[in-house]
Parts: structure tokens; C-alpha cells; sequence
DNA sequence: GCACAAAAGCAAATAATTTGCGTTAGTGAA
DNA sequence: TTCACTAACGCAAATTATTTGCTTTTGTGC
């Protein structure tokens, strides 16, 4: 007896999983993090706790479960005017958000699982958007970095610098994004 | 009654901290990292639960506590040869280790505990190893990347390709460095 | 050596986690 | 529609972890 990657849409199992997933949600907004438990959650979901536990191991597993989904990105990259000018847009949203008090504890939870295979999740979410802007500017014949350049040198050193360090500001945010840009022969 | 931030050396307080950081390291090394409790480390650095629980707080203020001070490089990049050698190797080797089953886990660590005290060592330590290479090459009058750079540019993607992707290789560390190094007019 | 305080020990109380077993609700075939 | 099947849930008892009040130990400065 195991449990299903995926519930079938409609059935029980997904309804458990909506009304445990909001609760987390609605908890994280509400109070402190540190006072959230299992048996809370089961409380206010209308669950039991041994129904949580079964199914996601413990309290890291279901945030990171939750916070991988709260990481994945509502639409496209919104188009502003060239390539360029997208990807700055998109880029200093993307790093206000994950600097934000919020964003910060996503990814953290994100990160404290055992399994990584949320943190693959979010990886693959972030190179999904840049390909939406790489072939934008292959569309229009405008020069632009590779996927690889912008996870290396945009999104990198966001992420770390939240991680580790201060969160990057707007201006660094563009900086980084001058240094990838192919049109731009830059003696370093 | 509160607990001090550094206890004095020689004093009881060292000794148990001691204790339990090497139980916590023999048990790292010895068993599966979701089979440690808080009960099995103080048993073993024959301490009573409740002193790690004052102390620490929980499971993963300890093991945050225990990463940090396990990140701490050991000494001094190694001398191999020009500035840019010693760079190279001493990125490869931190890249080796970070990526490491071992470092990937003191990496997740340091980041989910709550106290963001412990990331922001790690991140200064790594600093430190930087501003002494910085420094000899300095000395030396060869070109060199500012601080800034080396973080943003070569640390910052090893890790996060670390903690969300796929470890990075020697060749792509190299290409790192390639990218960062002054001397050479890059058009990317 | 003595008084003080920080930190440890002990044990009872509380809370979280695990587990066995019975029940329910979707699913697919007749 | 009904019926058999099974994944997933609920319940409750057993276990294990965490918190807490109080006592005892041990280093420190006088």
C-alpha cells in the first residue's frame, strides 16, 4: 500500500490534499512559523494527523511540498519591450520576491527536505520562464544570453546573496544582467 | 538565567559542547541522518536531553551549530603557483566539497535552521579564503577579480547548482574563472 | 574557603509521532 | 446499477520526543 505521486483529480485524495495544503498556507500567513505542527495543521484542515504523516513523512516534507508549489510561477514573463528589458523586469521581480520575508522561508523549506526533488522543481520552474524569454529574443533576432549564462550569473547570485548574505538590490540586479549581455564587449 | 554566546574554554559548558558536537559528527558519520534524535546524541556524549534542549533549542539549531563550525576551512588556499592557479585549485577543491553528499548536507543545514546566524558565517568565511587570494595577488601585481566578483561570478553558481540543480564539474569551475579573470577582453 | 550564578541533572507533565486495525469512498468490470 | 477491489482515511493505543519546575553541581571572583 503505497500512496499515489499524483491524486486523480476530483477524488478524496486531492481534496485532502487542497484542505492541507491551504492550511499550511493560511498558518504561514497567520502565525509564527515555529509554532506550526502537524497536529495544528490536521486540526484546521479537518484531518487527522496520522492521515499527514502517512503521506508526507513530517512537518519539513509537507512545507517543502507546499512551498515548491507556492514557488511555481502564475503566467509568462510580462512583456515590457525588448528582450532585454523583459529579462530586467522579470529578474528584479523575481528577486524581490525571493527577498521578501516570505519568499526567503519558501526557499529555505524548499531546501530543508530530505528529498530534493522540490528544490529540482523550482530549479526547473526558474529555467522554464528564461526559456520563455530566450526564445522571445531568437523570435525577434535580438542578441541574448544562453540559458546556462543567466542560472549562472543572474540567478545564482541572487539566490546566494538571499541565502547566505544581504538580498541583491534593483541596481544589482541590472548590473548582473549587463555582465551576461552578449551585445556588450566587456573588458572585465 | 540565560546561556552565553561562547562559553569559556576549560568550563564545563565547553566540555559538553564539545561532547555533543563530536557525538553529532560520529553520528553523521556512523547513520542515516533521519534516524538522529536529540535523545540518541545526548545519550551518546552522556548528557541529559534536556541540556541540549536549553542549549540548542531543537534538532536543527544543533545541527546548523554543528555545520557552520564544519565549514570552517581549515587554513589557507594552498600556494600551487600564479594567482589565478591558486584560485583554481582552491575553487575546485571548495566546489568538491560542498558538493560532497557530506557538504551537501551541512550546506542544508546551516540554511534551515531558523537563526540565519549560521549562513551568514559560512558566507563570511568563504569571503576571508577570497581576500587572502585577493591580497597575494596583489602583491604580486597580477590581475585580479574584486571580492564582489568572485562571489557573484564563481561561488555563487557552484552553489546553487549544488543545492538545486547538478554539482558542478572541474571544467565548468574553470569556465568560472575564465569568465571572472581580468586580463582576458571576454565576448560573451 | 565562601558566596554567587550559570549551566547541568532529574523526573514529571505535555505534546508529537508511529502503528495496527477497522472503515470509507472512488474505480472499473460485469 | 451493482459489486468487488483497494488506496487512502479515521481512530486510538503505544511509543518517543519536548518542555518545564526544581535541585544539584561546578566554575568564578572576592
Amino acid at each position: 500500500m503505497g500512496y499515489r505521486e499524483n491524486p486523480r483529480p476530483g477524488g478524496r485524495s486531492a481534496r485532502v490534499q487542497v484542505a492541507v495544503h491551504q492550511s499550511v498556507r493560511d498558518m504561514l500567513a497567520a502565525m509564527d512559523r515555529a509554532d506550526i505542527t502537524i497536529p495544528l495543521i490536521a486540526q484546521r484542515a479537518k484531518v487527522t494527523p496520522s492521515t499527514i504523516y502517512r503521506r508526507w513523512g513530517g512537518l519539513q516534507e509537507l512545507l517543502a511540498d507546499v512551498a515548491a508549489s507556492r514557488l511555481q510561477p502564475e503566467g509568462e514573463p510580462a512583456r515590457i519591450g525588448s528582450a532585454r528589458e523583459d529579462l530586467e523586469a522579470w529578474a528584479e521581480q523575481y528577486a524581490d520576491e525571493m527577498a521578501s520575508g516570505v519568499g526567503r522561508q519558501l526557499l529555505r523549506d524548499v531546501l530543508s527536505a530530505a528529498d530534493c526533488t522540490n528544490a529540482e522543481k523550482c530549479c526547473t520552474y526558474t529555467r522554464t520562464q528564461l526559456a520563455v524569454l530566450i526564445a522571445r529574443a531568437e523570435k525577434r533576432g535580438e542578441p541574448f544570453p544562453t540559458e546556462e549564462e543567466l542560472m549562472d550569473h543572474v540567478i545564482s547570485p541572487i539566490i546566494y546573496r538571499i541565502l547566505f548574505d544581504r538580498a541583491p538590490g534593483p541596481d544589482h540586479v541590472r548590473k548582473l544582467i549587463a555582465k551576461v549581455m552578449p551585445e556588450s564587449v566587456v573588458k572585465t
